[in-house]
DNA sequence: ATCGCTAATGGACGATCGTCCATTAAATAT
DNA sequence: ATATTTAATGGACGATCGTCCATTAGCGAT
């Protein structure tokens, strides 16, 4: 009721008219993200915000209550902006676990996911979430997504190989990837310009093919 | 001359008297570390430095000219404590590459080197790095040290294999050593109850005897 | 046309930021 | 004992921080 209530829209996008609370909100996450991949977390103020978003002072605390609400505002959307491309890869895998896993190693390394904008935002939340609880929440949240995602598939690749159902082996190879995914964003984040995706993806499959012989090619 | 000027000089340290500027420029970079890994480099400010070191506000700007250039030097002090204890795990190690790796590994991922205060000074640092050039200089220095150690032992274990000399196989392991032990610093970053030193050392000498078949058994 | 609601504005506010410097005090040299 | 040197002090400074609120302005309802 707060978005399609005029009578009449277009379908693309709304009109730009001057009363569009949605929009600002919109506006200052996104210039809020902008500005932390721009100049860090440490340098976002207020004021660079809202002069990035075109707005008024006094629109952080009217559409979230402060800067930090802001901030993990800014930080729950770019998380499910993470799983929104993350999913699509995913689904787009079909049912076999191994595929879904080759799905999420390609598209956590893709030029969408992992980029110098997504690296130092992320990087950006990871640091402020030992301060922000609002951060940490939602960063711990996609964390848990991961992982789940991950679990699933490599328990039924165990359960398919022979294993027992509770091996330790589909946990240890989550825990493996997760942990080569996160380094590799961390490296991606150090030393853009040096990093190839074509190699990082050949190192992840070839720690997963030694947990799985047969497997991952 | 600055510092061994005094007649008698006892062998442990200094007294202490009320003119030591060397234990002012210490004890400056260790409220800083501590700061930063208590309550986050974003709010970590000159006068919450001098309160933690003791001292008096007008310190900072002359012993380093200015709050930035002490960042800088504390990244420069920490990197070297990081390699202090990395080496003598090293030459504990003696000439065996293999062992050489299995040290640095260890060494890496010992609580000396790798806690809850090493893992966030670390991670704000990296942050930093991409605003702050003294910081990038010396978090770059850090990783071509380890770069170059890792990569050493790793083209001496795949000659000694027959592989060789400048083939892919060094190069891949030490990315993915790398890769995987930055990895394990975020997951201890993030979850540091959770984290079992035990397990990711399990993890990541699996993934390397996948790339060396018969070593690091 | 008027009213009511609320998005939006932008300046005021006290607090705190980092820097700088006149001054004090301790150690050394004369 | 006195002078010189320099580590150390702590307050002043303007700039900027995040928050808040009196006011304006756009839109639907009456």
């Amino acid at each position: 009721m707060v978005k399609s209530d005029s009578s009449l829209e277009t379908s693309a996008e709304k009109r730009t008219t001057k009363r569009d609370p949605e929009s600002s909100r919109r506006a200052l996450i996104l210039a809020t993200l902008d500005t932390i991949a721009e100049i860090g977390i440490t340098d976002t103020t207020v004021s660079k915000i809202i002069q990035r978003a075109g707005l008024s002072r006094g629109m952080i605390h009217l559409h979230f209550g402060g800067k930090n609400q802001l901030l993990a505002a800014a930080a729950r959307s770019f998380g499910e902006s993470y799983f929104e491309v993350l999913d699509q890869w995913v689904q787009g895998a079909g049912d076999d676990p191994e595929a879904i896993i080759t799905a999420v190693i390609r598209a956590d390394l893709s030029e969408t996911l992992m980029n110098v904008r997504s690296t130092r935002i992320w990087h950006a939340f990871r640091g402020a979430a030992n301060s922000n609880e609002g951060i940490a929440a939602c960063s711990g949240t996609r964390d848990k997504r991961l992982h789940y995602i991950i679990n699933t598939a490599f328990r039924q690749i165990a359960r398919d190989s022979g294993e027992s159902e509770e091996s330790t082996l589909a946990s240890d190879a989550t825990f493996g990837l997760l942990v080569l995914l996160e380094g590799m964003w961390v490296d991606y984040l150090s030393n853009a310009d040096a990093f190839s995706r074509d190699v990082a993806i050949s190192i992840v499959r070839r720690f997963i093919a030694g947990l799985f012989p047969g497997r991952f090619s």
